[in-house]
DNA sequence: GCTCATGTCTGTACACTGTAGATCTATACG
DNA sequence: CGTATAGATCTACAGTGTACAGACATGAGC
């Protein structure tokens, strides 16, 4: 609607790409808009809203990723999970986020439908459709919290030393696979990997949807 | 260590759990230590190793849940996934920090090896292990974050309202899963769908690492 | 006994935070 | 002209994390 309040948001985005989410202030998104804090609350209510609209920008960006009439559905719900991580890796700050609130803006339904769309067209039987939307989703916004968080970074020690900490013999698993844990992980492949399994996930859902032989998808 | 550290972090849970992860504020938990906020600098140096260490606390709480040498190994992942929620409902701000920081805690690392051994007892192939338990992980806190921070809770809009926000068409998928939109969700039940296909998920790639018949595990 | 180091705690202070409330100003409409 | 309205402002409050300097008790070595 008001310039003013894209203006606002615009730079409320900016400022947290580029110090971070605790440096979104109200001040400091004033400062920028070149404004007293007390100027922005007509705009966006509170500071809660702010962000949330910030969010709403985000999720934009998202929809038209899963669009694509021509694809099947896999390589459809391929680019939503990668456009969403990318957006996590872009704004690390949204992931977070992104747990707090429903999708419940404009933006958000319509990413939601294109991923239903898939689902539906992949042979997913209706009554399961929403719940898997949110089993996927919920996995891509955790990958890409993990990553932008820091749950999947080095912490304070290395993998070795992780282990040390326990006397010998409690870990056994960790000891098995202390071959592929000290390996360094790449991410990417990581998270093809999982798409891939996932993908399968789905598959297994639409079998069953069908009891027996290969039934065609629409009419 | 020190047992004013142990009484400093049982202050922090005591104050997230009857007042949220807000009202844990170095001021707060001093107070209810009987001490000065600065006091507790020596103790947990910052806030946000405060934080840091409540957390590790928790993860106490988690380990046990995937012992149980006995149990096949999805009923390992079914206590383990439980565990892991219940303790998101119990302490709703836990969820959030979770993707925060690497679970390198003696206490994360013993409850890993507990998904570990359940992966390799369920057949999975060594190199496919540490992922896949990023990738249930991942899952179950996502899930535990998003009924504690409220992506899955109503939001402010009904469904129907939600849809109505967009022209009548663009939100095909929508249309034709109307039916199951509006009924409400059970989330228990939801949970338990989910964990069983992630089940199958993991049977799957069991399967891909003997590819034909049945071998036995090990000796 | 003494001194000295160490670890814990206190009080004060600083630079921030979100936002309530009252007041000013510029524009638009009659 | 007067007046309504929306936007911006200034002031103020109660709260935040924590840096810094100093106080106190404890125990070790002489």
């Amino acid at each position: 609607m008001s310039a003013r309040r894209e203006e606002i948001l615009d730079a409320g985005l900016a400022i947290a790409d580029e110090k971070g989410l605790n440096a979104v202030s109200m001040r400091a998104v004033a400062e920028r808009v070149g404004v007293t804090p007390m100027a922005l609350y007509p705009h966006v209510g509170s500071k809660a809203a702010l962000l949330d609209g910030m969010v709403g920008r985000l999720l934009g960006e998202l929809a038209p990723a899963v669009g694509g009439e021509g694809l099947p559905w896999d390589e459809r719900m391929r680019h939503f999970a990668h456009a969403a991580r990318g957006l996590g890796r872009r704004h690390p700050w949204a992931a977070a986020l992104l747990f707090a609130r429903p999708s419940v803006t404009p933006d958000g339904v319509r990413t939601v439908d294109g991923v239903y769309t898939a689902l539906l067209d992949a042979g997913v039987p209706e009554r399961h459709v929403p719940r898997l939307e949110r089993l996927l989703s919920t996995f891509v916004i955790g990958y890409a919290a993990s990553e932008a968080g820091g749950r999947f970074g080095p912490g304070d020690l290395d993998p070795r030393a992780r282990r040390g900490q326990l006397p010998e013999g409690t870990l056994p698993a960790h000891a098995r696979l202390a071959r592929h844990l000290d390996e360094p992980v790449d991410w990417d492949a990581e998270f093809e990997a999982d798409l891939e399994d996932l993908r399968g996930l789905v598959r297994a859902l639409a079998e069953d949807g069908r009891p027996k032989g290969h039934g065609e998808a629409d009419g």
